[in-house]
DNA sequence: TATCTTTGGACAAAATTTGTCCTGAATGGC
DNA sequence: GCCATTCAGGACAAATTTTGTCCAAAGATA
């Protein structure tokens, strides 16, 4: 996969992955069909891609779809912790939690 | 805190402090404000309760306001990672992307 | 049977998110 | 300086999602 640098936000790794391709947000807009304006916005982590852009970001520069949505999931997780202000232990709270619903739907 | 089994569910938690109480939907709903069809989605996971909700919950019941946040914090994270069949590490890349966006605000 | 509790569908209201348009600042070339 | 282009960011309508209530039906209890 082409995203270099690790643990780095989702709107950070597209923006290398326009800046290695040498491209402005309106070229690249252009070939995903978005608005400039709005993959800015999602370069700077202000607005959340969609999974059909992320499908279509994916498939224009021949990066790996799920890696690429997980890496948005993590991202999404790491906000969602800094904005609720909340311990990081309940990220392993949340490990134990999903084992345990598992469970519960195999019954 | 009163909530004893630990890993289950935020509503089945929800559940076990009703009935440890010994009290009916009806009669918590009340005392929370709210609808008891609400109450009952709430314990079974169908619905997400409010933080406001969660303030009302806590007092009604006696329990610590931030571990019961926390408690349903954790369930919105792993049901997040159940719905779209993610991997459990990026749980840990979450963990990595908090601590690195923190150091970015600090700049 | 009669009563009370719980489940679950339907749906309006409320809240959130998305995507676009537009303006202005910054940069670079000429 | 002036023009063209890029990027940042505010405002806002449209779309989507979530919330909360009402109601009907199923289940339990006596």
């Amino acid at each position: 996969m082409a995203i270099v640098k690790k643990h780095t936000t989702f709107g950070e790794q597209l923006r290398q992955l326009r800046e290695t391709a040498g491209m402005t947000l309106r070229e690249v807009a252009e070939n995903i069909e978005i608005d400039p304006s709005l993959l800015a916005k999602i370069e700077r982590n202000q607005r959340q891609p969609t999974k059909h852009l992320i499908k279509n970001i994916a498939d224009f520069f021949e990066v790996n779809e799920k890696e690429l949505l997980e890496e948005f999931l993590s991202d999404q997780i790491a906000y969602k912790i800094l904005d609720e202000e909340a311990d990081l232990n309940i990220l392993k709270v949340a490990e134990e939690k999903v084992a345990y619903i598992k469970t519960l739907r195999n019954e």
